[in-house]
DNA sequence: GACTAACCGAGACGGTACGTCCCGTCTTAAG
DNA sequence: CTTAAGACGGGACGTACCGTCTCGGTTAGTC
């Protein structure tokens, strides 16, 4: 997201300014923009929230932000990932049904840490804008895809589900419930929940 | 989601003008307005649409949209379940298996008549607007979920799945995985994602 | 400047929209705007006069601004010229040289009585916009060379001075020195300059 | 204009660089900038040009310019002198009559054989920044007065004009005609212009 | 030959203003 | 009482420049 210069070396998108050229990027404003805007959102809302509170707020230039990300979804973003905790451990307990369990319950956790409004705003814009797709699927989905990717292969090759198993539809089933929850408020987010939906996981693809 | 002025008589939220006085409403731009509305969003997306917009494109005043509708994500949605089929018949078919497959064969296939880019807006205004999530959610997901929830009683009641069955999150689970492949495009949304959805869930749930 | 919508019927400037039509035009904006603008340019000089203080002082949206005005050179136009007396009476006393006498008098007299900083953005202006320059030309220059071109053809009926003088040059000469000394403050603009003056254009002219 | 770190030793505006140290000033960029300037003035006019523009064209640190000039328009007036020829040589034929006929044909040649766009906006600049026109004032205006002043000064000696003459009002007759001729376009810029304006000031002045 | 001072390009910085778009409201005449 | 038209005050947009600052590097004279 943003153009770090030296970082992705190979990776050839902007023009590509000769190295350490310039004056460098200010560190310091970088961190007041993801804190000023994190708070902002968390007060107002994503829909009050906008480029010129943000530099107002943030005692920042405007040009400065435009400068290195690109709307403001992609602040938000940024600031929400560097503030919530969003790796999600592979679990390999060397069992089908504790794997989903444990996964489930990580997510279920990591849920519950987080403001719900904005993942329902970074969502939304997920929905509506497909540049900013990229950005947030990248962090947020492909990830715990690979996660539960893994656990499905590993019970395949172990025998404990067929191995023509419809994976995606298997995704589809455990991160729609778990997003629908979550976004929808249709119940509790807990320990309770997380267990359940196991339960209905693992007997639906073990079947 | 009309503040139809007769209608609605008991509501008594605008000063309720007094029964059938003077110039009635105008049925063509009505028409006009909502036909417009849908053409500009599958053109140019939701965030490009606007008020002034649409005013201009259906050659009526500002005053005559806002009069009627309280946001432009109210005229979508009427303009969109004026054209979709939004009713959800209820499968009876006397077995929980096959009352699912219906089911899911039905909302599947509703999804595929469905313009995917405008139910994406109306999902993601429903995330962000909590006042537009009530409309949307009576229209749109209330429906749904009564059916689903019939037919679960109805299995209880047979005793084709457990009367301890965790009804809400079995819900999560169905719609879930639904909307999660219809707004990520994680698959195809086709007969046999819908068979392999359905196997699961039923497995799943009656374990 | 203004798009005086019925005033130009013939000109076919703007599409002409079917007069009387909306909301008619704020007067008293229109007002609020011409005066703070005058008020700002003697307070604070044509380079700090900006068309976002003038808004935001006149209590006024800029978008009200540019639909009247093109620029802010013309904005100050209009408020310098509805309140400096721009109408130059045309003296005819039957004699070249008592009419020079008080056409120069006039002007002198016209120069004392405006503001010197405000009438030299303006000139700047028109030195730098030729679009500008239109404007300004027509309220500041043409009407007084009118003036100036009919005292000169009488005087050639009356044979004081050559009808092969050479007109535009003449003009030069009496515009020319009095522009020169307001511009540059080269001297008092007073009676003494003007009456100086006079003197070495009829000498010049009547050769 | 250039703030010659040496050459204005007593001056002590900046802190006073210890003479010879450092790096030295590249003649290649001052002359890049310089050049620049005029090409993009001639191309885009004043208004247009910009700081930024003139750094980017000339392949230079904006700091350099900065450094060397204080404002668009010094660095306009250094390039346009540089390049113009501002010399006005003194007539001293012996007679009024053709002193100030010589005058007058060098300074309409000199017009000629300079960018009008450029000399406007270089005088609007003078009209708007007192600053500014000090500086122009002295290259431009100051030298030719001076020219005048030794012309009159020298018919009054010789009894060709009275020594009552109002010596200011001349120099404004004759600059007055000659610059307004050229900023306003109000006639050709010629021989011919020369004369009958040499013939108009002889006559007035000497009268 | 190392040191140091002043320059150089590049380009990011906090700001201000630009001119445009749209918001939701208001004010006309017309129906 | 609604309608189309369209002006209104307001706010945010994304861009252009302003003049300053801060990098790594360069080019001289001085130690």
């Amino acid at each position: 997201m943003t153009r770090a210069p030296s970082a992705t070396a190979g990776r050839a998108t902007t023009p590509a300014p000769r190295a350490n050229r310039g004056r460098p990027r200010s560190e310091a404003s970088r961190v007041a923009i993801l804190n000023v805007s994190l708070k902002l959102l968390e007060r107002d809302g994503y829909k009050a929230l906008t480029m010129e509170k943000i530099a107002r707020a943030a005692g920042v230039g405007k040009q400065t932000i435009y400068r290195w990300w690109r709307s403001k979804a992609e602040v938000v973003l940024e600031a929400f990932t560097a503030y919530a905790e969003t790796e999600v451990p592979t679990p390999d307990t060397g069992a089908f049904r504790s794997d989903i369990e444990r996964l489930i319950r990580n997510i279920v956790r990591g849920f519950g840490q987080v403001s719900a409004p904005t993942v329902r705003a970074l969502m939304a814009e997920t929905l509506i804008d497909s540049e900013f797709r990229k950005a947030f699927g990248e962090i947020f989905v492909a990830r715990r895809q690979t996660v539960l990717l893994a656990i499905l292969h590993r019970a395949i090759k172990r025998s404990e589900i067929s191995e023509h198993t419809d994976v995606r539809t298997a995704m589809d089933l455990v991160y729609g419930a778990l997003w629908h929850r979550f976004l929808h408020e249709t119940g509790p987010m807990n320990r309770n929940f997380a267990d359940r939906l196991a339960d209905f996981v693992v007997d639906g693809v073990a079947g």
